[in-house]
DNA sequence: CGTTCATTTGAGAAACCTCAAGATTGGTGG
DNA sequence: CCACCAATCTTGAGGTTTCTCAAATGAACG
């Protein structure tokens, strides 16, 4: 048992779910029935929030698919942060009261947006909101942490497999099938994300494909099937030769 | 005003530090009068907590310097966070109850440890601990997010002169000097850190160095001056001409 | 059915890594 | 206090990965 289910245990039930997907619906659930929430529909394009703009509501996605834009003050711009259903946004902006990113739609979906005074007064009747809060925060910056590791430690090629097979692992989380996922960024943007031009990204998904790690679909190369999500990661083991990669050796 | 102030205001009163130092010294005094904690003298080597181990309690640096390094399960290791006086230490482990990665110290500094289940009660009777802690989530999702950007965008460089900078704003937040900076780390380490090899760290250092942007101390290569902070931005900016970097058009 | 965007693939260039040697430093024990 | 040892750091040469530039193919949309 954990030191949040204890912490709550005495005033509120423990989170009960025991996969990422129950989770998920009863994070919603609980949400919903604490808090005045205010639900959009987004399309692909769509912005739910920009870096600037002032702070006051954390969100949820429902629905859809959602990348996380960091931008400095000299036009660089980063991927740096891929959300699916259930995922929290805006984190980045309690901190200083602005957003520190654009959060940019790539498909149709559904965000809840509540605003963060309420959720905090709600924390009070319902502790158990505060340990999904704290709980997804906490997600959040083991994610940032797992792709600087994959950033700075995976040649091109695995680095590519590994985005694949996180992908994968976000549908599978969810209760969506896994052996075919359609990408919804362009080569460009997955480059973006992974550190890599696009072409990079064009020919490791060829070689990929060639050595029959996946397959793409008939038509469209958004479209690819994973016949063995194992088989990715032998790939990504099979890039470094059971050697330490670039900086890797530190003691 | 943002949200946390204005959410706390009715029961607390609102943090009033306007500097960096100053909200350092004001969140350790609460801290410290509101929750049991304990204190913990570390030299360099030392480990506060491993990837892996139980979590139960989170930790503020009072003094010293720590790297936090992520581990994967193939060997991998990735220094993902370097942390100064101040800095909340521990909240990867939350999500899962584990921590998610290895935390040591580099220097001598002293710690200070208290139970996430003690600082969660304390923060129904005072909520601006809520708010610190919130707070100090939201600048960790930043400062890795920032770390993504640099890794991604910057050549190499342009990355250690970017490290330095950093380096040197978290001294000057912390009301220490900046011109002066002695870094604790060993080229090995900083490369690991930004995801190149200790020659092209020690390259890039010379550069600097031959273009006056830092300066050596007479003896002891760790010991690095800079006249001007803005000649480091300078030197970022001229890394890239003008022209975006690798990935970074994706519209 | 043409236009536009996305993708693939190739060839050459650039950045970075690897390997290697020598120099410097800091610590340790005599 | 000095000499030596181990670790760290610097620098060079050559190799590899990745990027850049370019062209052709494929897909999407009105």
């Amino acid at each position: 048992m954990n030191a949040m289910t204890s912490a709550t245990a005495s005033s509120t039930a423990p989170l009960s779910a025991a996969s990422t997907s129950e989770r998920i619906a009863e994070c919603m659930g609980l949400l919903r029935s604490a808090l005045p929430i205010q639900r959009r529909v987004v399309h692909a394009g769509d912005t739910l929030y920009q870096a600037g703009e002032a702070f006051s509501h954390l969100h949820i996605l429902n629905s859809g698919f959602v990348k996380v834009v960091n931008l400095a003050a000299d036009g660089r711009e980063q991927v740096v942060g891929l959300h699916f259903r259930g995922d929290w946004l805006g984190f980045d902006g309690i901190a200083d009261g602005h957003y520190g990113c654009d959060a940019i739609a790539m498909d149709t979906g559904e965000v809840w947006s509540f605003s963060y005074d309420a959720l905090l007064r709600a924390c009070v009747a319902k502790p158990v909101l505060l340990t999904l809060l704290h709980e997804a925060m906490s997600r959040e910056i083991g994610r940032d942490r797992d792709s600087m590791l994959a950033l700075c430690t995976l040649p091109a090629d695995a680095r590519v497999a590994d985005f694949l097979r996180n992908w994968a692992q976000a549908l599978s989380e969810r209760g969506l099938r896994t052996d075919q996922i359609t990408l919804r960024m362009t080569r460009a943007e997955i480059g973006n994300y992974l550190g890599m031009t696009l072409e990079t990204v064009s020919r490791a998904l060829s070689r990929l494909a060639r050595g029959d790690v996946i397959r793409f679909a008939e038509k469209g190369r958004r479209e690819i099937q994973i016949p063995k999500v194992e088989a990715l990661s032998a790939f990504i083991q099979g890039c470094m030769g059971g050697v330490a990669p670039a900086g890797a050796a530190v003691h």
